[in-house]
DNA sequence: TTGATGTTGTTATAAAATTAACATGCATGA
DNA sequence: TCATGCATGTTAATTTTATAACAACATCAA
């Protein structure tokens, strides 16, 4: 089964959503009040929970605990990854101190950047190796997913870099598109794209 | 003109091409190059370009200066704004610190808490003020968009409270979806989102 | 000059995504 | 018991979005 691109980028609007509900009691969640919340509606929602699987329903909805299970098994969530981050400027370090993501089983288990003045020092904890280590780092560490939170004009280098080891996933931050093989997933995020966003939106919803 | 919101969604996507290609000193670009620098159609861009407006344009293609002045003139970059910002947890001021927004335009020009302790200390050289001043901050420094950084049992009702004030854009991090009137934007951002995606991508593009 | 190549702008076509509609079933309350 | 309301799951229709096709024009090289 091929699941379109425009419903699996629900998935994680409904794995939030589902995970607020579970955790403030409710036992089931109808698509209408989802629909309701997300802004979207219910018909959408019950076509894409046809993607997802068999989620436990009654006349009241569907059970929060199915639908999060399924959601995390679908998602990866389940299991996490380990993860690499390289480029400990404002941003790799922001990232690196705000980590909401571990509690969900998404671990950074090295940091990397090329300055030398910051290689040995330790941001949040966590030393700070040299790029060079990567491979080795990478390998006895478990990492699947690698962070790019560098300047743009190493970005493709340094993603390079990742390609040859087992990563497999690159989260890149760096406003830079990156050219990756197709067995390597790329999800490039950026802030800035979504206030301007809301700056278009400001100007014409008025 | 209606712009539909999945040409608009591509906009910021463009601006930041384009800048990065002007700033390497190129000063045309084709559809072609940006088709695949961005994994588009050139169809598609060129089909975006006429909501965009009348962008200069040669046999060598649009012309970078023109293409990203028109983007910053529909996404109110132009102008900028000032902002807002509540909640100085981990993720608000790993915002404060980073900011790579501020060279748009988008200042941070007032920062808020509730809780007692942090009130009148500074984060990145800025005060923390008590929320129950926000109304008066954001009339004096003339602030038009409220960033949202608390957690997410509180979000509404800071977003209550911006509402009341002149503020018209809310740039939410919390994850919890906030109810605005209509004559208020609301992005909702958060990274979670984007890296499940990612590990979506990677269960299944293997 | 002339042909080949590459560009935009526009129209037509195809594909994808969303919405609506409805059959069916289960609680609930009169 | 039985009508009512709300739920899912599924199919059909509609709307939106993306792609393809092509006319018109500019550049460049031979």
């Amino acid at each position: 089964m091929d699941i379109p691109a425009a419903v699996s980028s629900r998935f994680p609007m409904y794995y939030e959503y589902v995970c607020l509900m579970e955790e403030q009691g409710s036992e089931w969640i109808s698509s209408n009040m989802m629909a309701s919340a997300l802004g979207l509606t219910s018909s959408t929602i019950r076509q894409d929970i046809q993607y997802i699987g068999r989620i436990r329903s009654s006349s009241f909805g569907y059970s929060t605990n199915s639908f999060r299970l399924l959601l995390e098994a679908i998602l990866g969530i389940a299991v996490g990854a380990n993860m690499a981050l390289v480029g400990v400027g404002s941003l790799g370090s922001a990232i690196l101190r705000y980590q909401g993501f571990r509690a969900k089983g998404f671990i950074i288990k090295a940091v990397f950047d090329k300055r030398k003045d910051l290689i040995g020092s330790r941001v949040n904890k966590m030393e700070v190796y040299p790029v060079g280590r990567m491979a080795e780092m990478v390998k006895r560490k478990n990492i699947t997913i690698g962070v790019i939170t560098t300047p743009p004009d190493v970005a493709q280098s340094i993603a390079d870099t990742m390609v040859s080891t087992q990563i497999r996933g690159i989260w890149n931050f760096a406003p830079m598109s990156l050219r990756v093989p197709s067995n390597v997933a790329l999800e490039n995020v950026s802030l800035c794209p979504s206030l301007f966003s809301l700056s278009f939106d400001m100007k014409n919803l008025k």
